[in-house]
DNA sequence: CTTGACTCTTTAGTTGCTACAGGGTTTCTA
DNA sequence: TAGAAACCCTGTAGCAACTAAAGAGTCAAG
């Protein structure tokens, strides 16, 4: 098949597969004359494997250790279950600062029950207090607070 | 006072200032015969309210909206309100999204209880199934699932 | 033979910083 | 008063994981 295919088949972009290929996630390919890069039923099945784990949230470092693991199917898997705890850990931590997080926003929302002059918004007026450190740094690598897909989306229709 | 006294001030880094003020988030300031900045309370109070929002995981771009009816005191406060309330939805969407994955991993986690070999390790075979969809796409900008303090930390540790 | 759909490479943009490099300025100390 | 340390300046590049676009080539259908 050819990278369009592959794309459809298995729900992937186009140059985001070119993009694994420059990481090393995926094999660079035969090509056909043209110079078009041909795909077979493996290479599906490990983009999908690795879309699998995007969709985990797994960074792609933490992918390549579990590519490593498919591409040795000898080795002992201890260090995937390893991985995976740690993985949780990040995401169980990421939930926590949330959770916090969301705990002080309603706080602060509800400084300010009716509309009325920005000079009086005890949200604003909060804002600007010193103080009031607590930000989050706990230990994992699940990050920001903003989804990725619909903040782009609208980005995307702003032009034009 | 200078942009160090600043940063030490606010618990800033210096470059997060230059970085501030040409992202118009801080307005330019004079200069010392020296060509050094600087600056007044004014000027620590608006960070102060930058570093708190920021805290609060807010995107600059919502900080910007905040900072405009800071400056016009006499506005109505009524889109603050609304922005908190859209950003207190994008945090809890990701809480959501990150619940949801939680509960995926730990279940491909039961898949493998003590290590074997990679070629029967329940969890590598999971990951290497097809479908298997529904990836995270609510409606908010929280994203991630990766800390940025720790991540940062242990990279920057590498160095000697 | 032309149109259109597809593909190729390379480069730049996204977010919110962070870290240099290669200078200049100020301040402290000997 | 000289020299060094500590600070400041601008400009540029890097991080993660893509996404988009420019400019060119390839291939199938009509
Ligand atoms: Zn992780
Ligand atoms: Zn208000
Ligand atoms: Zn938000
Ligand atoms: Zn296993």
């Amino acid at each position: 098949m050819k990278i369009g295919e592959l794309a459809k088949a298995t729900g992937t972009q186009v140059e985001t597969i070119r993009y694994y290929e420059r990481e090393g996630l995926l094999p660079e390919t035969s090509r056909t004359d043209g110079n078009y890069r041909i795909y077979g039923e493996a290479h599906a099945q490990r983009l999908s494997f690795i879309r699998h784990c995007r969709s985990l949230d797994m960074t792609l470092d933490e992918i390549r250790v579990l590519l490593r693991f498919k591409d040795a199917p000898t080795e002992n898997c201890g260090e995937v279950n390893a991985l995976l705890d740690e993985h949780i850990g990040h995401v169980a931590a990421r939930i926590r600062e949330l959770r916090s997080l969301e705990r002080q926003l309603k706080g602060l929302r509800d400084l300010c029950q009716e509309a009325r002059d920005a000079a009086h918004c005890g949200i604003l007026n909060e804002l600007a207090r010193q103080g009031s450190e607590g930000g989050s740094s706990a230990a994992g690598h699940v990050h920001g607070a903003h989804g990725r897909s619909v903040e782009r989306k609208s980005i995307n229709d702003k032009r034009k």
